[in-house]
DNA sequence: GAAGAAGTACGAAGTTTTTCGTTGACAGTA
DNA sequence: TACTGTCAACGAAAAACTTCGTACTTCTTC
């Protein structure tokens, strides 16, 4: 039976999407090493870490060439959007207010940032709200 | 060795998190009581996470009774400033406001919500800068 | 004080995640 | 054609996560 959405990635297949978010489709090879010099691992790792993600759907394969090449699947806003939806539920009580409130004193956004924030609040207010 | 950081505890472990947060110091019925309403677990494996969740430091255990009572070790704030930290690093490349637009846009917060968030970043643009 | 209820501890088994060695296919080259 | 390097596939093993059965202890009540 097909999966009806991907499920949420691991550390390790995060790691790897974001080489491909960055990279754009990319050989295994590629993806090594990028991969490598951030953090040491093996390439048939890397290999096995892919040919999972195909199983699973994060990613996609293109065998056309002798060295296959892997994208992901979903572009990173998505993904970035179901883990924060994920995150929100499993350990904000569904509050997006605490979640706000607690990224943005876990860093310090710039000032800009703190402005276009505002553009997207008063967004909200005015739509749907 | 002892562990200097608490790990990032993990789904069950949260879902066990968040009825300590909400309930305060528990014994192991208790805590199955309430997460046997949402989803179906045995006493046992309760008792058995709850063990692993001492060692892991993620609670701790007052023995005192024949019944232990367990307790979160850290606020449920800390864990989630550690929770929203790590996914900010893990999946937003350390952008706090690609991750708050992402959040304000993936859950309606109300208007009230909405105006203390303005208030924070208020806060922010005065203070830190 | 024996029976039963309620509790902890322990271990084992199933699942998922992560890592990597080995094998065999294929391509280029001397 | 034989040698060398690159590749995918596969399997296995180790670690982490999850679940629960069984055994033993302790308290309560008749």
């Amino acid at each position: 039976m097909p999966r009806r959405s991907t499920p949420r990635p691991t550390d390790s297949e995060l790691d790897i999407l974001r080489v491909l978010w960055r990279r754009g489709p990319s050989t295994v090879r590629e993806v090594y090493e990028t991969l490598n010099r951030k953090r040491p691992t093996g390439y048939t790792t890397v290999l096995k870490m892919l040919q999972i993600m195909t199983e699973k759907q994060l990613v996609e394969r293109e065998e056309s060439q002798r060295a296959h090449v892997y994208e992901a699947r979903l572009p990173q806003e998505q993904t970035q959007q179901q883990l924060v939806g994920d995150l929100l539920e499993r350990a904000f009580d569904g509050s997006a207010k605490k979640l706000v409130m607690q990224a943005l004193s876990s860093k310090k956004a710039s000032s800009e940032d703190l402005t276009e924030i505002r553009e997207l609040l008063d967004r909200f207010e005015r739509g749907a709200k």
